[in-house]
Parts: structure tokens; sequence; C-alpha cells
DNA sequence: CGTTGATTTGAATATCCTCAACGTGCGTGG
DNA sequence: CCACGCACGTTGAGGATATTCAAATCAACG
């Protein structure tokens, strides 16, 4: 399954793009010296095919690696022991998976493949020997768990003060910005994961979900065909979000 | 405001109480070679003490130290532009706070104390420093960001696919079960915290957190008594957790 | 004691959910 | 190429859960 045959040296001047989260304009800058790139490339090992549906970890395994998205997106979700799904995050391209797992080395989440996709494995021994020895690979490290961390927060923000309209909002804006990070068109995309999926979510049952998109689109903030989503007032869904405005 | 004068090294066989958060069973088992030890509470630069309703640290602020509750404890909040407030977490000693902010070098939620507490601070310098050294206290870290991030997931969970009576439920236990972690009785205590700020948190209104307080006193589940709490069915309230059954 | 803030309890309401029917798009196979 | 079936999505009506508003009670503290 290795598809990245070539030294990581070689191909300094397009970068690959595992690299993404590792560049994200949240944490380090690009331009790193070529020595240590090639050290950060290092440790990304392998690139996995994954098809739709398919799980690339499941909660409670012991845990190796940790993931980034490579292309495609996956979702990742908790399972209560009485069977309730939550699903907890939605992963584009750049973003990292598995993190959670640090701690008890175990996953927690199962975590599955929304579209064919695929994703970067990153050695967790490496991953951590390399950076105890490159300290901006580590900062970077720091500036990914602490975004997560953070996202989690809003995500609980999400959950426990807003209204479902304003959850959904915050949703499409919020999925529109990553994509915007990406190098992706904000205004247009398609959603790979159904109404329930965006449900589970958002702590909502699909036919609220649906409900709202018809009402967005309705009242002209969105254009909806199914899952191509358009939005076409950026202001008014953003303001959806301050109620007392 | 420095209150840890002695030199590390000398009081080895009275662990420091800041320890507790570097030694919890969930990560390095306690034991580490003394030089280690050393160095770890190297880190722990002063402690600094915090009345009731006074402010830690808040959103927005240039970050530079990440905090472990020494004594008493705290809530963390995020703000929305709007202006409402929903509560991310309490934290009780040996639990750390600040760790969001290690990504963008800023704070993300406004941390205040909940009684007269203590706050070891750890200056994040330090810390990256003595983590690249030491590979046991890097994975300390790793540990406790890792269970972080299973923590929020576990929130997301209960907000996102809980009833109320079942986020109570758990609330209780998982302060239980806390408790215990830190030798402290896991079924008589007192809440630190007032019924709007449990609401806060479990995405409820502090009217509904109050009514179910009542039920599960009514019901036999605990007795309460204010903030005074005990728990005297612990089976029945986990089996809440499960509604199948 | 009287004031203040926190908590409890009640009644009416709103939001979101459940159940159910119907529509739409897409792939498969005739 | 069209028809069928199936998964997904939409829409409606009624109901449940948690909220809002309001009032009463309790505890702490000067």
């Amino acid at each position: 399954m290795k598809s990245t045959p070539t030294p990581a040296a070689t191909q300094m001047d397009k970068p690959h793009p595992c690299d993404v989260c590792f560049q994200s304009k949240f944490c380090l800058p690009i331009g790193l010296p070529q020595a240590e790139m090639g050290r950060i490339r290092d440790v990304i090992q392998a690139t996995v095919r994954v098809q739709k549906g398919e799980t690339l970890f499941s909660a409670g395994q012991p845990m190796t690696k940790v993931y980034s998205v490579h292309a495609g997106s996956f979702k990742s979700y908790v399972t209560s022991p009485d069977g309730r799904e939550q699903i907890v995050g939605f992963h584009i391209p750049g973003e990292m998976m598995g993190l959670e797992g640090l701690g008890q080395h175990t996953y927690f989440t199962d975590t599955v493949a929304l579209e064919d996709s695929e994703a970067c494995e990153i050695d967790l021994r490496a991953l951590e020997t390399t950076t105890r020895d490159l300290p901006s690979l580590q900062h970077q490290l720091h500036c990914i768990v602490g975004n997560k961390l953070v996202r989690a927060q809003q995500d609980q923000f999400s959950l426990g003060s807003m209204h479902a309209d304003e959850r959904l909002a915050r949703f499409l804006l919020d999925l529109s910005e990553r994509f915007k990070a990406r190098g992706l068109s904000p205004d247009e995309f398609v959603l790979r994961m159904s109404r329930e999926e965006i449900g589970s979510y958002l702590g909502l049952k699909l036919e609220t979900v649906s409900r709202l998109m018809s009402k967005f689109h309705s009242a002209g903030l969105i254009h909806v065909a199914q899952r191509q989503i358009r939005i076409t007032d950026r202001r008014a869904l953003a303001e959806l979000l301050m109620p007392q405005t």
C-alpha cells in the first residue's frame, strides 16, 4: 500500500499534499529549511486507500498511528454502550485524525470514509522521536492538538448553546472556511455526508436538518440541490449566529 | 506569589500536589528516576492564588503558561460575540487548564475560580524545551492532551445524544470518578458550581437541572441538600445512561 | 431579622422530535 | 432505453421534552 516511493527530498519543489496539515496558516508558516522538511516528511510512512464506507480505525483498537487526510473525507463517531452513535467530527484533506488516542494509545472513535479516500499514516513512535529533535515539528504538533481542542470547545458551544438553525448555519460556514483554507471554493461545494450524519454531528434529527436546509433555501441564504450547496448570502447566514442583531 | 521555595529535589519523598497531573493513572505510572522527576518539577514555576470569582486567564490573552489546579476548582467557558456563555469544563486538583491555547498561543476560554483556589503555573517555553529532553515528560503531555480530546468527545456525545436526565447522571458520575481518582470520597461531595453553571455545561437551563436533582432525590438515586451531594444508588444512576435496560 | 442571591416548584409555551407519507435521483437489469 | 427498486431526502401533523415566565422558599450574611 506504500504509495510514496520517491524519497522525500527529491520532490521538495512540489509539496506533498500531506504536508498541508503541517503548514496550515494557523500553525507554522511554509518555508522551513529543506533538511527539516525532509525529516518531517519521513514520518509520513505510507498512504492508505479507503473505500467509501470503510473503516480507517475503530474505537478500542490499539493505536500505533495517527492519520492525515490526503484526499476525500472521513467522519469520526463515538458509540455508547447502548448503541447510540454521535459524530464528533468530519475531516477533509489536510486534517489529522486519531489524535485523541495519544493518551491511552487506543483509538476512541470509529473513523470511516465518506467517499473513496486516501489517508497518510504517521507512525506515533516516529512522530514522537522526530518531534524531540525538531522543535518546529514539535510546535506544529502542539498547534494541531491545540486547534483540535479549540474546535472541540466550539462544538460544545454549538451543541450546548445554539438553536437548530444557528447550528446548521455555523456548520455550513465552518465547512466553507475549511474548504477555502484548502484552496477550494468557499461558496459552492458538495456535502459528502447525509442529512442524518449532519444531524448526528449537530445533535439534531435528519428531518430537522432537512427542514432547515429548505428554510435557508427559500430565505435565499443558500441554494440547495441535494448535496450540492451554494452559499448565496453569506452575511445573512453569519447574522443567524448573532440572534440579537 | 512564589510558593515553591524549596528546591524540588529536597522534597522527593513527599510528592508535590501538582505532580498529580503528571502521575494520573491514565498516564505514566509513578516511579520515574528521581533526576527526571526533579526536572519535571522544575517546569512548575510558581503557585498562584486565585480568589473565588477571580479570573485565572481570559480568552484572547496571549498565552505563555499552562496551569494545573493545585487546590480548589475552576470553570472554563467560551463566550460568543453576542454574549452567550457556555461552560466547557470544570477543573479539580490535578487537572490541567489552558492547553487549548497550544496552537495559537492565545487562550480561548475564560477560566475562573469557583472557590478560593491555587493553580500551578507552567511556562510553555520551559515545558516545550523540557519535553524535548525528557521522553517520559513528552509522553505525559501527550497523555494529558489526548485525554482532554477524549473528554471533549464525551462531552459532545452528552450534549448531542443524551436526554437531560442522562446528562445530569453522567455529570454526577463523572465528578464522582474524578474525586475518587484524587483520593476523595466518590459517594459524598460538595458541588462547587451553581445550578446555572451545571446547566450551562450540560446545555440545560438551571430550572431543568434543579427539577432533575429533585427527581433523582425522590427516586432515591441521590441525596441532595443544596450543593451537598450523596450518591445513594450508583447502579440506578448508571443505568440511566443505558436507556434500553 | 431583613436583604440578597440561589434554588425550588408550577403552569404555559416553544422547539425539536416522532411517526408517517410522499418525492427524487440513481443504479440495475430487463 | 426504460422501468423498477432502493436509498436518500422532503414535508406535514401531532406529541414530548425542555424552556420561559412567574412566584414561592430557602440559606447566608450583615
